[in-house]
DNA sequence: GCCTCTAACCTGTCTGACAGGTCGAGGGGG
DNA sequence: CCCCCTCGACCTGTCAGACAGGTTAGAGGC
C-alpha cells in the first residue's frame, strides 16, 4: 500500500482541527485497531486547547467507530464496525431521503456479489454452516422472530465467506432496516406456497455455494430477493 | 411507509441516553432535514443533564451527519451526506482492515448495477451530460488532475442517474479512496493504448446510458473497472 | 408596508472541580 | 521464586459557571 492521505474535514472550529490532528496522528504512527491514543491532557496540552475540545473531537471520532472510548481507559483505534454507517442510514430512511425499497435494491446488488464470492471463497466449515442454517430455518417455518434472526445469521455468514470486509460492512449498516421490515415482508407472504419458496431459495443458495457454483448461488440469491421485494411492495412498503 | 424503530446504541453513559432522546426526537416529530432542534440548554433541562452531555450527544450525531450544527444557530436535521462514511472507510483502509483492492471490487459491483439503472433511469439531461463529460475526459488526456476530476464527476452524474441515492452515498463514500489511488493506476497505464482504451470505456458507457441500453453500459463498466484494478494491481497497490 | 438595528438567544471554548473506573508497581503470602 | 492482592497514580465522565462571538426575530423608524 501506498501513501494515502486523511480527507480535509476540518470545519472551521478547534474540534475540527482536533480531529484531524488525531486521525494525523493514527496515520503517522501507522496504528492499528487496539493501539492507545495519547490522553485528554496530553492532547489538550499537544495541541493548546481545552479538554473540552478534545474530548468532543474523541466523540466524534467514537460516533464514527474510528475510535473507541470507556471510562477510565485510554481510547484506543476501534476496528471497523457497521454500527455507525447503520445509524446514517436508518436516519437517511426516518427522514424520507431513502426508501426501503432503494435500500433493499442495494442490498440485492450487493448480496448478489457477495454469494459470488462467497461460492469462489468459502472454507469447508463456512459451507457446512450455511446449509446447516437454512436446515434449521425449515424448522422455525412457524416461528417468524426466529426465522428472522437465522435469516440474518445465514447473510453475516454469507458476508464472512465473500472475504472482503467491506461487502460485511455494507449489509451489516442495512441489517438494521432489514430487521424492522422484514415481518412485513414476512406477513405478507400470504400462502404457504410463498413461504416455502423462501425457504427453498436458501436452501438452493446454501448449496449453490457449498458447491462452489458461483452462477447457481447468485440465481438464487436473486430469486430470493425478487421474491422479498416483492413481499414489501405488496404490502404497500414505499 | 410502516413504523420504524431507533436501534439502541445507547452504550451504557449518559451522552448515549442524549443520543438516543435526540433521535427519538427527530422520529416521534417526523423531522425532515432543515428542521431544527431545541436548544442544547433547553435539552440539558429536559433531560436533567448538563449542557456538556448534550454537547457531546451533539457532536456525536453531527460526525455521523445526522444533524448540523453552526455557532450561534440552532442546530438541524441533516440531509444524508457521504463525508462520514468516508472517513469510516478511509479509517478501515489506513488501519490495513481493509485493501485498496476490496474498495474497488465493491465499487465494481455497485457501479455496474449504477449503470443498469442510469440506463433506464437517466433524464435527457444527464445523458447529454454524460456524454459531455466523456469527450471533455478525452481533452484533458494530458492533464492527469483534470482529467481524474472529470472521471469523478462522470461517475457522480451516472450515479445520479440512478434515481437511488443510497448508490449515491456509497459511491461518494469511496470516492475518498479513489481520489487517493487514481493517479497510481494512471501512471501504471503505461502505454497509449492502455490510456485510450480508458476514454473509450468512458464513452461507450456514456452512449449505452444515453441509447438506454442497459447490458451495454454495464459490459462498459465491467470493463473499466476489470482495466483500473488490473492497472493498480500491477503498481502493486495491496 | 418595508427596512434597519438592536437585544435576546444560542453556540464555542475555557477553567476548575470531583466522582468513579482502570491499571500497573510493589508488597505480602505461599 | 512465583503468584496474588492492594493501593495509589492516572484517566475519563459529568457538572457548574463564565464569557466571547455569531444569529435571529421583532421593535421601531421611515
Amino acid at each position: 500500500m501506498h501513501e494515502l492521505e486523511t480527507v480535509a474535514f476540518e470545519g472551521g472550529g478547534r474540534v475540527g482541527a482536533a480531529i484531524g490532528a488525531i486521525t494525523r496522528h493514527i496515520r503517522d504512527h501507522d496504528l492499528v485497531p487496539g493501539d492507545r491514543l495519547p490522553s485528554e491532557a496530553a492532547l489538550s496540552r499537544e495541541l493548546n486547547v481545552s479538554r473540552t475540545v478534545v474530548r468532543e473531537a474523541f466523540r466524534s471520532l467514537a460516533a464514527m467507530r474510528i475510535i473507541e472510548i470507556a471510562n477510565g481507559r485510554r481510547a484506543t483505534v476501534a476496528e471497523i464496525d457497521h454500527g455507525a454507517m447503520a445509524l446514517m442510514i436508518e436516519h437517511g430512511v426516518l427522514t424520507h431521503q431513502i426508501s426501503v425499497q432503494q435500500v433493499y435494491d442495494v442490498r440485492r446488488t450487493i448480496e448478489s456479489r457477495i454469494a459470488a464470492l462467497a461460492a469462489l471463497r468459502r472454507t469447508e466449515a463456512e459451507a457446512a454452516e450455511l446449509v446447516a442454517i437454512a436446515v434449521a430455518m425449515r424448522a422455525a417455518a412457524n416461528a417468524p422472530e426466529v426465522l428472522m434472526e437465522r435469516d440474518l445469521a445465514f447473510h453475516d455468514v454469507l458476508a464472512r465467506a465473500s472475504r472482503n470486509p467491506l461487502f460485511g460492512l455494507i449489509v451489516g449498516a442495512l441489517k438494521a432496516i432489514t430487521r424492522q421490515t422484514w415481518s412485513i415482508g414476512w406477513r405478507s407472504r400470504a400462502t404457504d406456497a410463498d413461504r416455502e419458496r423462501m425457504l427453498l431459495h436458501h436452501e438452493e443458495l446454501a448449496r449453490g455455494v457449498a458447491e462452489g457454483d458461483p452462477a447457481r448461488a447468485v440465481r438464487a440469491m436473486g430469486a430470493h430477493f425478487d421474491e422479498s421485494i416483492k413481499a414489501l411492495v405488496a404490502a404497500g412498503m414505499s
